[in-house]
DNA sequence: GCCTTACGTTGATCTGCATCAAGGAGCCCT
DNA sequence: AGGGCTCCTTGATGCAGATCAACGTAAGGC
């Protein structure tokens, strides 16, 4: 169960890796440990209202969890999306910017802020890897406003598919040249919110890639990707990227 | 000339402030002072090309820059917008993620990156400071995402209007409660590219804003905003806001 | 003076997505 | 088995904003 608390510390070992680097291995590791707990969620369950105060800082271990902004006549968006091993929070932040909200049930490591804050202050590579941590989030949003702002229905789906299916594969690790299946981890409207669309545009346009080949279904959660690249095609990137990022 | 190279460094003095805090009176701050240098650049050039090696980072001294994401068929999105005493660059990053360009002439107070990122290294509130610095970034690409994806056109240019004129409040530390001038630093087109939207409806919406007696105009580019209140009304902002962030 | 070029406005029309509406599929509960 | 959920799909219609097109306005060059 260490790991967790290795994820949030090391700028060594990538995020996904569940060995321990040398360099953690130091008091602070030791301090960190101590103070670390481990809370529970329903799904469902809004974790922090926006204009909260924070207490903690943490990683999800497992399940989903959605950070969203809200207009005062209901209109929503989502503005993250937070998988296994991602980090939430805002070390020098006293209140929260948006909801965050579990989808799924939800178990979270986390520290208390202050004792967190204070280990920060007197550990360089800490900060430092919570810095590349941000700037990665700041690249994510600004790819994720290139979907809001130009792209087509059909593009933004299928973005989501590839997204997904990226991170999938990077946790896993697995790397599956031929065709390939994902689990979409939310509801036709979470992908509304996530996409800046309506549900039922989110559900016309999945039928439509399934109608023409580019995706199939099993069921309304289970897709299968017969041919990668193709995908990537359809949400209009850059080609390359690939899976191995 | 010291003030830009503290704007970097300083968590204790907020950016927009050009004192100098006790704080960075220090041999870091000296070693800076050292390696720094200015860079100008003219209207359109673009300074760096996404995936280019990034040599440096700085802030803006003064002109506008902005970041840019493009598709393969010319689609554009801005995803940040840099006035001066923003900053520009990704510590522990070697390449850029998106196009710089500098949209008037631009004066940049540099430093080459190496040396900067040994200085973070050893001075942890520096890092803690473009963390801060980088959550505030995240904050803003997070409204912004709310924008693109749910906002009318109408709300999205009332949003604009409304980010500039705190901005430049903000910066000019001046708190007018009544009427209120801003200067619109884009042209039609970049506000189309920073809103999701088409530069003809731009037009149209800001046409509207002024029919209605929401902004009025002298010029294409200044605007006065009787009432700022209304203005973040049109926005569909939470009120409260105010210029005093 | 006139030409050129960049930027902005406005009108007419088209279209992609939202909206409104109905019904289907799977699940739990009694 | 049947009722009441939640989630999903599909159809019909409407509208906000894109697209296509024309014209206006201001600045610089010669």
């Amino acid at each position: 169960m260490i790991e967790h608390s290795i994820h949030v510390q090391c700028g060594e070992c990538p995020i996904r890796h569940r060995a321990v680097c040398a360099r953690c291995e130091s008091d602070e590791l030791a301090r960190l440990e101590q103070i670390k707990y481990y809370r529970s969620f329903q799904a469902g369950q809004t974790i922090i209202w926006s204009g909260d105060r924070m207490e903690f800082v943490g990683s999800v271990v497992s399940g989903i969890a959605t950070l969203t902004q809200t207009m005062e006549d209901g209109r929503r968006q989502m503005v993250g999306l937070l998988l296994p091993s991602d980090f939430v929070g805002r070390p020098g932040r006293s209140t929260a910017a948006f909801d965050v909200t579990a989808t799924t049930d939800l178990v979270m490591c986390c520290f208390r802020k202050k004792p967190f804050e204070e280990m920060m202050a007197t550990t360089p590579h800490v900060a430092q890897r919570l810095l590349e941590m941000t700037l990665d989030e700041l690249d994510a949003a600004r790819e994720w406003m290139l979907l809001l702002g130009r792209k087509t229905a059909r593009e933004k789906i299928a973005s989501l598919i590839s997204i997904i299916a990226r991170r999938d594969a990077a946790l896993h690790l697995r790397r599956s040249s031929g065709a390939l299946t994902v689990d979409l981890p939310l509801t036709r409207e979470e992908m509304a919110d996530y996409l800046g669309l309506t549900l039922e545009t989110v559900s016309r346009q999945i039928s439509a890639l399934k109608r023409d080949g580019v995706i199939s279904l099993e069921g309304n959660r289970h897709v299968t990707i017969p041919d990668f690249d193709r995908l990537l095609e359809e949400a209009g990137d850059d080609s390359d990227g690939g899976l191995l990022v």
